[in-house]
DNA sequence: GACAAACTGAACGCAGCCGTTCAATTAAAC
DNA sequence: GTTTAATTGAACGGCTGCGTTCAGTTTGTC
């Protein structure tokens, strides 16, 4: 076999037309939904012709996978924890609490989950892939660092899996729910959330003296 | 004005087709999604003529706002905590957990979560109308629960519904969310996450001696 | 420079579906 | 029995959109 086959005689597909075509797909397929996004606005937007949309991408669905692919692929870098902070735990969590809630809650990701959630109703694969993507490393960011508290004696954690979870959960609370289903905005009660939320990890996981 | 005009001459509206048609809607609509749904394949469903269905409804979307209606009228009743029990606080807990756990872990009403979310992008009054059935109901329910505890001292909880929050919030934990993109179901975890839940909640709010 | 393949623009076939119209039938109210 | 209106089945117009085809152009590789 030729090593990847990417020689081949002739002009080769242009990768900037190819990118063009994920990032005009990604903004169609979540903003309409993949029912709702045309083949033909996408390529239109992308300042390309239909016929190279095919040619790149085969059919609808396979563009579809790419612009997922993509924005998980912009997701995977958002989640590593600092292990070496001079602050004390309470600080560190209230602020990872922050970053997560900050995370989560811009509308461009709600939007996200809300497309890639109905979408999976068709295509398993399509939540799987952003589970891995997204919170379940995010999960293992945040367990890693509760387990390193443990062994440092900052807290004391047995499960630290199910802990981050417990945390993370208590950060989202109602407000990721709300979001999701068009209330308002309330960022005085996020913030509290937060802060709650840290003041019951704390009374729960505080090493005993 | 004649009481609610329901007396005209002629043949009147089927009730019994009305509710086999949004039936029909409902499995429809909330299976494949609005766009996906087709008012020919719902008519025949119900064992009507299309047009009947426009002559009950109108138009698509007002036959879509029937179903979502129809559904969280099925989810009102679901709502009801019984105050005074006998067993303790504790056991309470624990049975409330897993029955908001069975209620909502239940596929269709994962799917029918994933639907409203998605069309609540287009309308946002969707997504309030499920909130204020069944969420924002299940809240006021449990939050009822944990500020009656209050006043009879079996537990101490300043502030009711942020904790109610908390609780269901690590109830749900990241079950919901793999539920939501389609992990297989792990019912062994998701009855450790509620022990644990309850373990947290009572260390935090039980009363001081 | 020759060749191969990507790109374009336009057109096409095909399918699905919304919402309407119409004549004929059925069923309830008066 | 008469009247009013719901129901039906079929057909239609219009639109949208996927995926293909084709001739012609551009842009790379050999």
């Amino acid at each position: 076999m030729a090593e990847t086959a990417t020689k081949r005689a002739g002009r080769p597909l242009d990768t900037a037309k190819r990118d063009a075509i994920v990032a005009a797909a990604s903004d169609a397929f979540f903003e309409l939904g993949f029912a709702a996004s045309s083949i033909e606005k996408i390529a239109a937007d992308a300042g390309v012709s239909k016929v190279t949309v095919y040619n790149h991408f085969g059919d609808k669905s396979a563009l579809f996978s790419a612009a997922v692919e993509r924005e998980c692929e912009k997701m995977r870098g958002h989640f590593s924890i600092d292990m070496s902070s001079s602050a004390n735990v309470r600080d560190r969590l209230l602020t990872i609490g922050q970053s997560m809630h900050a995370f989560l809650s811009r509308p461009e990701m709600v939007q996200f989950e809300r497309r890639i959630a109905a979408e999976t109703a068709d295509e398993p694969q399509i939540g799987l892939a952003f589970l891995n993507a997204g919170p379940r490393r995010m999960r293992a960011a945040f367990s890693a660092f509760l387990a390193h508290a443990d062994t440092t004696g900052e807290l004391s954690v047995p499960d630290p899996d199910l802990a981050a979870e417990q945390f993370a959960s208590m950060c989202k609370g109602f407000g990721d729910l709300e979001r999701r289903f068009g209330a308002p905005p309330d960022p005085d009660r996020d913030a509290l959330r937060i802060e709650r939320a840290v003041d019951l990890f704390m009374q729960a996981y505080a090493p005993a003296k």
